[in-house]
DNA sequence: GTGAAAGCGCTAACAC
DNA sequence: GTGTTAGCGCTTTCAC
């Protein structure tokens, strides 16, 4: 049967002290007589004494856990920066309780309640990709929570107390068409997905703009947009190589579809990335796995995850009276120039 | 600033009710008047009132909140199966708190005191590689939390309210090499981890008792241990091929190793699988973007999730005075059979 | 340097 | 059907 735990009551009787005194003790308070501390400590020890954190929450007001939510833990991305938020919120000395959302609005409205109602001391949202309205979100503005979104996030949500974490999608994809340029391709084609999500528009801007920087022009007959798997990558490229000029370059704005393409360039005997340098986005683990190797863009989620978690103390350091909403933290992606894209002389 | 939540006492004081009855009808309870629940929930509404978790965990002695503690949230294995039971958990109505060992034995220990002191109701642990002794389990054991293990599992730690949920490495293996060996395979060489590592050790075992159920000889020269990456895989894929007799099929503890096999059959011209048949183990991601798509095992990584928490929560419910300890749940593996293993006819 | 007392917000016996 | 009371285990003022 369970021993019941030993509690700090319990210590007080057999050491003929007041709870008050274990309690003080314990916290290693300057006034208690260093020998007490010890007395206590060893007591404690003995009896592995475990203090009750709810309880103590409970009365402190505080509970020392940070609530997270996510659209899921699958795929690449997500559980990355989860892995980032729990490492760095381990470090910080916060528990950390995570739900999923499931790209369900109403799911991640009940979830934020959930976590309001374990008295998180700040929350970590990125957003379903089906919320539309705000209104859980409110709530959470109005107890003062701390809330920091981080890669999805709600452009227009002010707040003292909100923040968010971002990576910069558009310089990402900037980058990418600078370096097939310099690489010397003429005619790069882009696949995109659906333009409605920001991951996506904001690649495609970078694309765009890149484009007309150095002087090339952009043309629509080389994008493609459709659901960004391997096959529709493959598909995409077959068609493109029908073209009268061919693409010498490709930037895809993920990583799956980016192998679909190098696929059937190789199939079709052209070289990569002689004949068409390919570059991804997402820095997937299979991209050195390819042959060649896929170039790609990592975005740095694990440090998202962590600098999400440094926001948040910081917010919750800086108090309730602090002044104007912190700014969005905008982090660089990184482009990592493998074999596909990079080209001998 | 923060406006102070609306309590229960508020509620009460507003209506001129008691407490007690506010909490009965909040909780539906059956003896207070539907009218008075009208009003109560009414009411309720209007101020956003939210229960406090802290303070209603703290009365009642139940959390409703489960542990989990894995080695890392990195990789292929560990996100699937958190995703499996954060799932099953919000299901069930349960929140999850989630810690990283890091595949440290003292953290590991760290974080269970954690768990314990959070109140969990019921802890997920898969062991960090490095633990040896198992005395932060003890204090799980005592205080008869519910104990479920899964994948990394301590063999000789019994209790009643201890359990498992695994893969039946073993069994995959096999289940591998049969195939292979119908496949017509007569020479199947083996990639294997360090076998002080029980998936390793499995699987190596299941590799010999599968050739030999099978009649044929288990052939020392063809079985390589190393560090499971593609280089290594690669590497020790060279040397085979070199041999008087090479292998006509490979059966790979992982999926990397396996590919790192595949890239340099393929590269000296040997055609897979008709020349040598290749199969890995995991399921990842990237074994169906590979040319041709790799066969492997998929090790229900979800469901080992969402079991061990039906178990858990079969656990919780049968109460502290079950009789025996619950038999471990040994999950069967799925061998999918993909291109590099399919031989046409 | 230590103790007494109050109370965080909720629930559950027990009364009526 | 509703109210009264007590208390989960802890922290913290205030008193000495």
């Amino acid at each position: 049967m369970a021993n019941r735990r030993a509690s700090i009551t319990d210590l007080a009787k057999t050491l003929g002290l007041s709870p008050s005194t274990i309690s003080r003790a314990l916290s290693d308070h300057d006034d208690v007589s260093e020998a007490t501390k010890a007395r206590v400590r060893q007591l404690a020890e003995e009896l592995h004494y475990q203090p009750n954190q709810l309880a103590a929450a409970l009365r402190r007001g505080r509970s020392n856990t940070l609530g997270v939510l996510v659209p899921h833990i699958t795929g690449h991305f997500f559980p990355q920066v989860v892995h980032g938020i729990a490492t760095e919120a381990a470090k910080l000395g916060f528990n950390v309780m995570i739900c999923q959302s499931n790209e369900d609005a109403q799911q991640e409205q009940k979830n934020i309640d959930l976590l309001m109602n374990s008295q998180v001391e700040g929350i970590l949202v990125s957003l379903a990709n089906t919320t539309q309205s705000f209104g859980h979100f409110e709530a959470v503005r109005q107890q003062n929570i701390p809330l920091v979104f981080f890669d999805r996030m709600v452009e227009d949500f002010q707040g003292s107390n909100v923040s968010a974490v971002v990576v910069d999608d558009y310089q990402g994809a900037y980058q990418v068409v600078t370096h097939l340029i310099e690489q010397g391709c003429t005619r790069i084609a882009h696949f995109t997905g659906p333009l409605h999500l920001s991951i996506h528009k904001n690649r495609h801007q970078g694309y765009r703009d890149a484009l007309t920087a150095h002087g090339l022009p952009v043309d629509e007959d080389l994008i493609a947009c459709f659901d960004m798997n391997q096959k529709n990558g493959a598909q995409a490229m077959r068609q493109f190589l029908k073209l009268p000029q061919r693409p010498d370059g490709v930037f895809s704005s993920n990583d799956l579809a980016a192998v679909g393409a190098l696929q059937v360039v190789k199939a079709q005997r052209l070289r990569v990335p002689e004949d068409v340098a390919i570059v991804g986005f997402s820095n997937e683990m299979f991209t050195s796995l390819t042959e060649p190797m896929l170039s790609s863009v990592d975005q740095r989620c694990e440090q998202m995850g962590k600098t999400a978690v440094q926001l948040l103390q910081k917010m919750l350091k800086s108090g309730p009276n602090r002044v104007g909403p912190p700014k969005p933290i905008v982090l660089k992606p990184k482009l990592l120039v493998r074999e596909s894209s990079q080209k001998r002389r």
